[in-house]
DNA sequence: CTTTTCTGCAAGTAAGTACTTGCACTCAAG
DNA sequence: CTTGAGTGCAAGTACTTACTTGCAGAAAAG
């Protein structure tokens, strides 16, 4: 007989439900605030199920994260990129945006409790530690060819900056009336005419 | 008989090593991860003095974010900005940078268990949210005299936002052959190459 | 001197939490 | 049909944590 409370799932789709479950709580509540409990009933599985997929919670929390931040989905990005800088550094943050959006709870739970997070920390940041050579690079290039002037990392690290800032201080300093758009343009021209190169 | 387990110490006194120490704990473990015992053992004081002084856990942490959280020591600063615009947004940036620092850990706090931080979240966002309001109304009023040209609110925001990127990401994007002063030349001057009206 | 306030100390409680274990059930593969 | 992998369920263990309580000492105020 086939009741309710053991529907057939598979192992594998198992996992991705507690990954799910898991994610949603450490971003909400952090590393310590998310209960074992809380994560199996949220992913509509038994306690028992999650110890006898991980072993332990830190494990769990481990293969969570990799789960979720996959570290090679820049390059299919990148060689899209060759109009003029203006449409290119859009699309860029457009891309850095939604990027970090997506990650945006979870980078931000490993800011604090700093100590706790060992290897997880550092793989939810693989990503963004990414993008930052790729901007990084991609504004050496255009310096090289003479369309911008400066150092091109800090001219990276500030772009950088103002897409990490948006999208890590969206929910304290909120600005309803202007779009993702809005501000995206107007960082992107504001840095443009910043450091463009004077003829 | 006077020993060393039994100092002499005002209620003040207390209340303030207490704070101290929270405020440490707090920042590097977030508010679930700080036991009373941890605070009680660094402030030097007993377990039970805590729940003497606050009730319980819940009001020492919104004391002690309401301790180091004043609103007011912006209005000390501001009066002495009336230079050029250069000279004022360094300045500005200094002082937005030490600000920020010394609240940092408890400000990244606050983001993740946003519903757990109740009123003590706000107290810590208070001074940031009158920084933004001054830096706003400085933009505005240089607008209005046609040193620059946009939107002051996107201006301060952009402003803002590079600092905070700086402040809060200093951890795990570092940048060791920066010193504070440059990154901040080099984000004020793109800035002000960005938003300086033509003429 | 007496009283009040603040504190330390030791012991304890009730609840939560990570993690385990033994058993029964379902399903798919051999 | 048999077997094994994956799971649910219920009970339990060892530990931690917020919070309490009763007692005693020390200092300050009256």
């Amino acid at each position: 007989m086939l009741n309710e409370t053991h529907p057939i799932r598979s192992s594998e789709e198992t996992r991705t439900r507690i990954f799910a479950a898991a994610r949603q709580l450490l971003a909400k509540k952090g590393r310590r605030g998310t209960t074992t409990r809380e994560i199996a009933e949220l992913a509509g599985v038994n306690e028992a199920t999650l110890f006898r997929h991980f072993g332990n919670k830190d494990a769990l929390i481990e293969a969570c994260v990799m789960y979720y931040c996959p570290a090679g989905d820049l390059r299919e990005f990148l060689p899209k990129l060759s109009g003029d800088i203006e449409s290119d550094l859009r699309a860029l943050a457009h891309f850095m945006t939604e990027r970090m959006e997506s990650l945006r709870d979870l980078i931000l739970a490993t800011f604090i409790e700093e100590d706790q997070w060992s290897s997880a920390g550092d793989a939810a940041w693989r990503a963004p530690a990414m993008i930052k050579q790729a901007v990084t690079d991609y504004m050496a290039a255009r310096v090289e060819r003479g369309d911008l002037e400066g150092d091109p990392v800090l001219m990276a690290r500030l772009f950088m900056g103002t897409i990490f800032a948006y999208v890590v201080g969206r929910k304290r300093m909120q600005y309803p009336e202007y779009t993702l758009d809005d501000i995206i343009n107007f960082n992107v021209n504001v840095f443009l005419n910043g450091v463009r190169k004077k003829k």
